[in-house]
RNA sequence: GCCGAAGUGGCGGAAUUGGUAGACGCGGUGGAUUCAAAAUCCAUUGAGCUCAACACUCGUGAGGGUUCGAGUCCCUCCUUCGGUACCA
């Protein structure tokens, strides 16, 4: 008997593997397809951590799972290779993104299979390869055609570190979502994709979805659709100013409006008495950082533009003011004001001691009001209408602004659309072409794919634009319309366009005259399972539905939504509690795990680790512990004759009965990604194996054997290498991972003695061992009868005894 | 502020969803082996009752409640973490 050798056996296997091709996917119609995706990875300069593992590990182990139940399983990955970190980290390094990415993607290869995963690399793609790429940029074309792809000038959010635009959702606190870099506005032309005209799809069909809930509550927060009404205020200078407001039911109580600095009526509002104050007060609120003009706490500040407008259900004049805290990008950029019923005109009425006037009760009397009022109640102060309840109120008075033409019901999302131009050189380019004659011409799809020229100067000038700009041969083209001298969009796209549709390409990445092939697509998509980070809630994970309802709206595909069932795993920080990062100096590399302890332990700590979903803290001892119980699992397998002996009834019994229950537990736990409690089960089970291992009459049995090689198949999908090994030493030719998976069943997994506790007035007094199934009035009997029971009845009263299913005895008394 | 998740031994975490709290692992303690150490193996390990056994008491963030019985359900509060930030 030889030791257990790690390193050895799992360069053997892994070599073996890959010699045979193990895990090539083909399409096969005559089994069930499951699509486990996870995330795929952008290849960062670092390589992976243990904590790349709680993402991949699991879903390999699922997805070996999975085969060994019969299924054609696709589990497949690749590179989001283009994008802002990529080129970031080719700037730091000095080197051209072309090659970092070819040696991290190489890196993050070597690791990966490294810690076994068993990703098919005959279909590994690369979102920055000219045969991905040109298919991203097909989709933009599609987009583009579809009139979901245009051009606009507005406020932009950019970063002075990155030099280039943000989308909405890439700001985070204000702050690059990158970089960490402050934000700032800048007024540019983009291209953007009007993802606002899905806002109610995006929402709506998120119900059906088997995702985390906390996921879905984000993303609706995030479209944020409000309900509401809009109402138009005519001002004293003749013009229209439209409001939008969810609480029309307040239409009464608007004492004053407030429009957005930058409103368009601004100027034309202002009275000659008021110009000089307005224009200080516009001019400083440009200076304010977005930051501190957002946050909550900061005092509110206006100006009176001097003019009035009057109410449109009262025709009560009011005063227009401009304040920071309306927003000119929501809404129309300007409200009207209800102080007694919004906190926020609440503070700004205390302010300038604007007139404030319930017209929401809570009880129907009026009320000094030292705070706004926000919830629903009773109508006052509100003519005829008073004693309404404002609920029902609220339907009552937009019915009524639509019949006499000064509103109607709206609906306002949050979300914007996502700004997509990128003035950077590692992307893929927008495959437009600027004509003076013929505007704005898309590149013809044969032309595609538009190539990103390899330029030795790639950095970012800081100007707006593209470092593209200066590639004067890329840029200079014939107008495709017209055959005239034109140029080319010398933007490139966000990364996240090109992972909104990779999921898709997986399905058959070699096709060269299509994005996909649809008979493959309809054969594995949509992704049964996807698993990554929760970061990704907002940006990636909406914007990959989007793309899907738009190639289902182009009838492409036959589904709506990517993505059927969604997990998060919990993150791995550090032993010191924080992030892994390398510059905290806290990482820890599979690969130095896997030369310590072997893969296949990483593998199983990793798993045992905490719950999937849970937030976990990396302690290597519990590595280590795990190598311990390979060890012993090894010295338990590899020692025995096998095949030599018979073995009594008892013993068997005894031995198929932890055989089932370890079957029974491990298929359950696997199929609800409880791999912690599985890792546990194997532990478990092998403790109480052990207990007969000194028995040579036991291990020689074909029993022991069977048992043994049940629990072999069983941990194969969590540590492939030392379970092939044990496979083969135990007279196997044929791979461990080709086997079926075994079924458990529940009447050999039962006990024949049963632990009944029994209570008395709820706390435990003794525990009864004795055979299973006896009837009720048996058990009762033996629990009265039980001496410590007796100990705590004796000279009281039983009141009655429960014995609920036949598994406890609690007796009552008095 | 609002939304969400979670609080269980020295630590990571189990607990059939209302039924023996602490599975499994880490760490600790004692022992075996060893010249010694590492490794390995065996035993023990929630707290208290000044040693031990038996028994008993307490114990799942805090306080109430429902129940024969609560880590699990209900109410109030505290703490931590994640998301979000004047969205009218």
């Amino acid at each position: 008997m030889s030791k257990y050798d790690f390193v050895t056996l799992e360069a053997k296997w892994q070599k073996k593997w890959d010699d045979v091709d193990l895990y090539k996917t083909t399409e096969d119609s005559s089994k069930e397809s499951m699509y486990c995706l996870d995330f795929f990875p952008y290849p960062s300069g670092a390589g992976l951590s243990v904590g790349h593992c709680r993402n991949y590990v699991p879903t390999d182990t699922y997805s070996r799972f999975f085969r060994m139940k019969g299924f054609n399983v696709l589990h497949p990955t690749g590179w989001d290779a283009f994008g802002l970190p990529a080129e970031n980290y080719a700037i730091k390094m000095g080197v051209h993104p072309e090659e970092t990415t070819r040696k991290n993607t190489e890196n993050y290869k070597r690791q990966m299979r490294l810690i076994g995963t068993t990703y098919d690399w005959n279909r590994e793609v690369n979102s920055s390869s000219p045969e991905y790429y040109k298919w991203t940029q097909w989709f933009f074309l599609l987009l583009f055609e579809k009139g979901l792809a245009y051009q606009d000038y507005g406020s932009q959010w950019w970063c002075d570190d990155c030099k280039t635009v943000l989308a909405n959702e890439q700001v985070e606190d204000g702050k690059c979502w990158r970089c960490g870099h402050e934000a700032r506005k800048k007024d540019l032309k983009q291209w953007f994709f009007k993802i606002t005209e899905y806002a109610d799809r995006l929402i709506d069909d998120l119900d059906d979805l088997d995702w985390p809930e906390p996921i879905k509550i984000m993303q609706r927060n995030w479209i944020n659709r409000s309900h509401g009404a809009k109402a138009v205020f005519k001002a004293e200078t003749g013009d229209d100013i439209e409001i939008f407001t969810t609480r029309p039911d307040t239409l009464f109580g608007a004492t004053y409006m407030v429009l957005a600095p930058e409103h368009k009526l601004v100027p034309k509002l202002t009275t000659p008495g008021q110009k000089e104050e307005i224009e200080t007060y516009i001019k400083e609120s440009a200076k304010i950082s977005e930051i501190d003009r957002l946050s909550t706490d900061k005092e509110k500040t206006g100006v009176f533009t001097g003019s009035y407008a009057t109410n449109p259900v009262n025709g009560e004049r009011i005063p227009i003011w401009i304040g920071d805290y309306v927003l000119a990008s929501y809404g129309t950029g300007a409200i009207m004001c209800v102080p007694a019923h919004d906190t926020r005109d609440f503070a700004f009425a205390k302010k300038f001691d604007l007139p404030i006037v319930e017209v929401v009760s809570p009880d129907g009397n009026p009320h000094e009001l030292s705070d706004a009022y926000t919830e629903s109640g009773i109508m006052i102060n509100s003519g005829e209408y008073d004693g309404k309840n404002s609920e029902e109120f609220k339907k009552i008075i937009t019915d009524w602004l639509k019949a006499n033409g000064k509103g109607d019901q709206d609906i306002n999302y949050k979300m914007r659309d996502w700004l997509i131009s990128r003035q950077r050189y590692w992307g893929a380019p927008i495959p437009i072409i600027h004509c003076e004659k013929c505007g704005t011409v898309p590149v013809p799809k044969k032309d595609l794919p538009v190539k990103l020229p390899h330029i030795e100067n790639f950095e970012p000038a800081g100007d707006g634009k593209s470092p593209l700009a200066r590639a004067t041969e890329f840029v200079n083209v014939k107008c495709p319309k017209c055959g005239g001298d034109a140029k080319r969009e010398t933007d490139t796209m966000d990364g996240f366009a090109c992972s909104s549709w990779y999921f898709l390409r997986f399905a058959s990445p070699h096709v060269h005259d299509k994005a996909f092939d649809s008979e493959k697509v309809k054969y594995w998509l949509p992704v049964d399972v996807y698993v990554g980070g929760a970061e990704h809630a907002v940006m990636h994970l909406i914007y990959a539905r989007f793309w899907t309802k738009v190639i289902f709206d182009a009838g492409l595909i036959d589904f709506k939504e990517p993505f059927t069932k969604l997990l998060n795993q919990g993150m791995l920080l550090a032993s010191d509690h924080q992030k892994m990062s390398k510059s905290k100096g806290n990482v820890v590399t599979p690969d130095s795990m896997v030369e310590k302890y072997g893969a296949d332990a990483l593998r199983g700590y990793i798993l045992f680790m905490g719950p999937f979903e849970g937030e976990v803290i990396w302690d290597e001892k519990g590595c280590a512990g795990v190598h311990r119980f390979l060890g012993r699992l090894w010295e338990m397998v590899t020692g025995n004759e096998y095949d030599v002996g018979g073995l009594d009834e008892k013993t068997e019994t005894e031995l198929r009965r932890i055989q089932h229950k370890l079957i029974l537990k491990v298929t359950s736990d696997l199929e609800n990604f409880r791999f912690n409690t599985s890792v546990s089960a194997f532990m478990e089970s092998y403790n109480n194996l052990f207990k007969y291992f000194e028995n040579k009459e036991v291990t020689n049995s074909k029993v022991w054997r069977e048992v043994i090689e049940t629990y072999l198949i069983l941990l194969a999908p969590i540590c492939p290498y030392i379970t092939e090994e044990m496979w083969e030493s135990v007279g196997h030719t044929e791979s461990i991972h080709k086997q079926m998976w075994p079924k458990g069943d529940s009447s050999l997994a039962k006990d024949d003695v049963v632990k009944i506790p029994v209570q008395v007035n709820g706390k435990l007094r003794d525990v009864l061992e004795i055979e299973a199934g006896l009837p009720e009035e048996k058990l009762k009997e033996l629990a009265l009868a039980s001496e410590s029971v007796q100990r705590h009845i004796a000279d009281k009263q039983v009141l009655k005894v429960i014995i609920p299913k036949g598994k406890l005895v609690s007796i009552v008394v008095k």
